[in-house]
RNA sequence: GGCCAGUUCGUCUAGGGGUUAGGACGCGUCCCUUUCACGGAUGAAACACGGGUUCGAUUCCCGUACCGGCUACCA
C-alpha cells in the first residue's frame, strides 16, 4: 500500500513550489491507489506563523488535492501536527542515545560560533567531537549531573566514520555519501523539540510512509536520514526517496522566492496572503483569476513531461501518466506567460455555465446584479479574448454596466457632426428591427447600410463604440443581442447625446 | 571553500550512436475577420566547452566551465 505525505512547515503562505510537491505526491498516491497524507511540520517555534496552517489546508482544498489523512482530514495514525507529538520524539531521541547511535552535547551556540570562527569548515563530527562538550568526552557522572541540574543540551546523531552511505533515489539514481564528511546533526533541540531530521524519520516510520517525495534541498541530508533508519532498526521498511528539482526564478539566479512575485508582477502563492504590512502581503493565483485545474496542469509540466506532444492534461490524465522516470533532474524556471496560456486554454474549453459559476465572485465584488443565465451568455462572448477570470468583468465591464468612456482617438477618427443624421436613422432602424438576434440583425443592418450608402467602415465602428466604448470586444451584433433591444437603444441614444 | 546534483531554442521540454534535432510558451510575418481575440499557415531560435571511445558522438566515458542545492539547536 503506497502511502505518501505532504509535509509543509507553517511559516507563512504556502509557496507555489510546495503546491507542486503536493501535486506530485497526490498523483503518485492516486496512480497507485495509495494514500496521500498531510502532516504539519511545526517544530521550529520561532518561525511559526499563525494562520499558515489554515492557509495550507485552504490551498489544498482550492486546487483539489484533498488528503486522505492528516491534519483536518482525519486518520488513525495521528496526531498529524508535530508539535502535538513532542513526547514521541523525546522518547525516540533518548532511545537512540541508549543504543549508542546518538549522544548528548552541551556546547552552547556561542561556543559553536567560536569554533566556526576559529576553524575553517568546522564540522561537528568525528574530527571535532573529541574536543567538544558532550557525553562522548565528559565523564559519565558529570553528564548525569548536568542533565539532572537541567543544563541545556541537544542530542546529536553519532556518525561512525569510514562508511559509504548509498542513497537510492527514484529520480536521481544512486548517490553515495561518505560518512566522514557528514556532520553529527542535532536531532533534538535544547527547547525540547526535535529537528526536522528526527521528527521526519520517526513520523514517516510511524505513519507507514512508503515514498518520500520532496524537494531537492533535502538530498544532502538524506544520508543522515538513512543512518537514522538504521540506528532505529527500521531500515527494512525505510521509504523510497524521490527528490524533486526546484522551481527557479523567471530570470536571474536562485530559486523562486516570495519577493519574485512583486518583482515580476505575478503571484507566487496559490491564495493571497494578507500580511501585517503591504510588503508582507502577497497576491494569489486564485484572486488573480486563475483556474485551479489550469494551475495544476501548468505546475505538473514544470519539471516533468510524460513524452509526446500533449500539453493539456486533465487531473485524471496526469494521474495515469505520472512517473518518476520522466521528472527532470534540473530546476525549472517559472514561466508566468505559460501559466496564463494554460488558463486561457482552460477557459476556452469550459462551458459558459461553468465559467459563470467561476466568475460569480468577481461579478459580486463588482456589484453586478445579474442572473446565472445572463452571466453565462456574457462569459460566452468574452471567453475567447481573456486570460483570467477577472478579465471578464474588467476588460468586459461594458457587458455588465453602461459605457464609462469612449475611445477618444477612435471617436475623433470616425465621428463628426455630419454623421449625426445617418446615425440617428441607424438607431431608429435598429430600434424597430425584429427579431433582435445576432445573425438577422447583422444582415439587416448591413443591408440597410448598403441601401442608404452609409459606410460600414465608419458606422460599424461607431456602433461598436456606442455599445462598448472601445474597439476591443465581442462581435457588435452578438453584443447588441446579448444586451437586449432596450439597453442597445439606450446606449445609442447616450452616444448621440455625448458625441455632440 | 567543501560535498551533492545537473547542463537540448530566451523559457518548459521531446529525442537519442547516423534525424532537415520535434512540440509548446513567448516573439516576427501572412491568412481568416469591417473591432479585439480565437483559429490556421509560416519564420527566427538550441544539443555549454575540451579531450577520449567509435567508421561516425548532441547521444557513451573523463575533464573544464557554468547553473542549482546543501554546508543552523530552519525547514
Amino acid at each position: 500500500m503506497v502511502r505518501v505525505r505532504f509535509a509543509p512547515s507553517p511559516t507563512g503562505a504556502l509557496h507555489i513550489g510546495g503546491v507542486r510537491t503536493a501535486l506530485y505526491n497526490y498523483l503518485f498516491a492516486k496512480k497507485n491507489n495509495g494514500k496521500f497524507l498531510l502532516r504539519i511540520e511545526d517544530t521550529d517555534q520561532n518561525r511559526y506563523v499563525p494562520g499558515a496552517e489554515d492557509y495550507i489546508i485552504e490551498s489544498l482544498k482550492w486546487v483539489g488535492l484533498l488528503p486522505d489523512e492528516g491534519l483536518g482530514f482525519g486518520g488513525d495514525l495521528g496526531p498529524y501536527r508535530q508539535s502535538d507529538r513532542k513526547e514521541i520524539y523525546h522518547k525516540y531521541a533518548h532511545d537512540l542515545v541508549a543504543v549508542g547511535h546518538a549522544y548528548f552535547a552541551f556546547d552552547t551556540p556561542e561556543e559553536l560560533d567560536a569554533q566556526r570562527a576559529a576553524i575553517e569548515n568546522f564540522t561537528y563530527n568525528i574530527s571535532t567531537r573529541g574536543n567538544l562538550k558532550n557525553s562522548l568526552t565528559l565523564p559519565e557522572n558529570e553528564v548525569s549531573e548536568m542533565l539532572a541540574a537541567g543544563k541545556p543540551f541537544v542530542i546529536r546523531l553519532k556518525i561512525e566514520p569510514g562508511q559509504e552511505i548509498l542513497v537510492r533515489d527514484l529520480i536521481r539514481g544512486e548517490v553515495i555519501f561518505k560518512s566522514d564528511e557528514l556532520d553529527d546533526k542535532v536531532l533534538f533541540k535544547a527547547d525540547g523539540m526535535p529537528t526536522y531530521h528526527l521528527a521526519n524519520i520517526v513520523d514517516d516510520h510511524l505513519m507507514d510512509i512508503t515514498h518520500v517525495i520532496r524537494g531537492e534541498e533535502w538530498l544532502p541530508s538524506t544520508a543522515h536520514h538513512v543512518l537514522l533508519y538504521r540506528g532505529f532498526g527500521w531500515e527494512s521498511t525505510m521509504p523510497q526517496f524521490a527528490h524533486l528539482p526546484l522551481i527557479l526564478k523567471p530570470e536571474g539566479s536562485g530559486k523562486l522566492s516570495k519577493r519574485d512575485g512583486a518583482k515580476f508582477g505575478m503571484p507566487v502563492f496559490p491564495l493571497s496572503w494578507p500580511g501585517e504590512t503591504p510588503e508582507e502581503s502577497f497576491p494569489g493565483f486564485r484572486e488573480a483569476g486563475f483556474l485551479p485545474e489550469a494551475m495544476l496542469n501548468f505546475l505538473a509540466l514544470l519539471g516533468w513531461h510524460p513524452g509526446g506532444e500533449q500539453e493539456i492534461f486533465s487531473l485524471d490524465e496526469l494521474i495515469s501518466a505520472f512517473d518518476f522516470k520522466e521528472i527532470s533532474k534540473h530546476g525549472a524556471r517559472f514561466d508566468f506567460d505559460k501559466a496564463k496560456w494554460f488558463n486561457q486554454k482552460y477557459l476556452q474549453n469550459m462551458p459558459n455555465e461553468e465559467i459563470a459559476l467561476r466568475i460569480r465572485p468577481f461579478a459580486d465584488a463588482a456589484g453586478y446584479e445579474i442572473s446565472d443565465e445572463k452571466l453565462a451568455k456574457m462569459a460566452g462572448l468574452m471567453k475567447e479574448r481573456v486570460t483570467t477570470l477577472n478579465d471578464f468583468t474588467t476588460q468586459g465591464y461594458f457587458l455588465f454596466e453602461p459605457v464609462r468612456d469612449y475611445d477618444a482617438e477612435m471617436l475623433a477618427k470616425k465621428w463628426d457632426a455630419t454623421k449625426r443624421p445617418v446615425f440617428e436613422n441607424l438607431k431608429n432602424f435598429i430600434e424597430k428591427y425584429d427579431p433582435f438576434t445576432p445573425a438577422e440583425l447583422e444582415a439587416a443592418v448591413k443591408n440597410w447600410m448598403h441601401e442608404t450608402g452609409a459606410k460600414p467602415g465608419d458606422f460599424l465602428s461607431l456602433l461598436r463604440l456606442a455599445l462598448a466604448g472601445t474597439m476591443k470586444g465581442p462581435a457588435v451584433f452578438e453584443m447588441a443581442a446579448a444586451l437586449g433591444r432596450a439597453e442597445t437603444v439606450a446606449r445609442l441614444e447616450k452616444a448621440l447625446e455625448k458625441w455632440g
